[in-house]
DNA sequence: TCTATAATCTTTACAGTGTCAAGATTTGAG
DNA sequence: CTCAAATCTTGACACTGTAAAGATTATAGA
């Protein structure tokens, strides 16, 4: 743990992302400030203009590392169940789920609008491209197998991603209603939910 | 148009309401603050909090008013298709979706954890809820034709709003990718997902 | 190796924010 | 008519994002 007090920091930017990730997992999303973030990176409130525009190249930053780490929970669960497809749709499905109530604060920073102008950061669009190919490439299995309705795969993709998507975001808001919750545990719901879509 | 500058404004709640749906639609979430929110009311900075515990309360009776606005639009098309239910279905999702695309901010408001502790405010939940119930009967009313596969209605209605919901979230985040929205139009890709969870 | 330019970081400053406390004004119940 | 409660203003405070100017260090080119 080499911490000497130079006064170039030597990997401040990351450090910042990494500062600004444990923040909002203990303060939420209004709790996250830039002198927040430069002070539990042991630097001067200013120090992160030498490397973020703004709050928002910073919130840029944040996002696309979460896609980034959202990418390798997916692909993992993908690689896990090459040669099972209808595996792998429910278990990219509840890594999702997870990987959302693992940070709240960071998901919603990721895709409730926090960040602005997404299209302004060429990497939080390519991240969040790549990811959903990796949904694209899910759904065409499936759809190999007759599990899924054929026809044109990012339509089906889109519907497929909605759906969790909708459900985590409602479950996050407190607007899952209590006996739903009651019948059912967070799984079984995510399975209920991709059982709609699945052909017989 | 009667502005009398009395020292007592009247309905200095509601205008505060109003005037934060305004700023809201003009200036985004992030352009929200009391002081403008007062100053757009015509009364001094701090007199929302004779009114308002803190800015958390005013974005709470925001939401509140959303809800309220949102449930009197899907009630509209519920009475209008009273006879048709698949017509219920597709028009109140529809509505649902032209009510965010009306206000993005509003709706993120509403949907995105703006509203930190929505628990504390049971106005705002009892709203929420009323909604989730007229969902609810829609639901019912298009199981009954077979239309919707049977069971608790509560799962149903869950998933049919988190498969609306997910889409439209992803449709504000910019999201939905380039060559799905080149194929169809917004209507039609509001029938494509609803079209999944239908019977036959 | 020396030097000058760029990169990085600090200090200082400013306007805007939410919120509180104290006081002014008005309303309305008794 | 009175006086307590409701409403609104003024002033203050700590915190925020961000810009400008200066200090420190790294690095590329001689």
């Amino acid at each position: 743990m080499p911490k000497k007090k130079t006064y170039h920091h030597g990997d401040l930017k990351n450090a910042l992302i990494k500062a600004g990730v444990e923040i909002l997992a203990k303060d939420g999303v209004s709790g996250l400030s830039l002198r927040k973030v430069a002070m539990k990176a042991g630097v001067s409130h200013a120090a992160p203009y030498a490397h973020f525009a703004d709050k928002q190249a910073l919130i840029a930053a944040i996002s696309t590392e979460g896609f980034r780490q959202l990418y390798e929970r997916i692909n993992a669960v993908a690689e896990k169940y090459k040669s099972q497809p209808e595996k792998q749709l429910i278990e990219a499905a509840w890594a999702y789920v997870q990987f959302a109530m693992d940070d709240p604060d960071r998901f919603k920073v990721m895709f409730s609008g926090v960040l602005e102008k997404e299209k302004e950061y060429p990497d939080f669009v390519a991240e969040a491209q790549r990811n959903f190919q990796l949904v694209k490439m899910i759904i065409e299995a499936n759809q190999a197998l007759g599990r899924l309705r054929s026809g044109a795969s990012d339509l089906v993709a889109q519907s497929a991603w909605g759906i969790v998507h909708g459900f985590i975001m409602l479950l996050l808001e407190g607007q899952i209603s209590h006996t739903v919750l009651e019948k059912m545990s967070l799984r079984e719901l995510v399975e209920f939910q991709l059982e709609q879509i699945q052909v017989k």
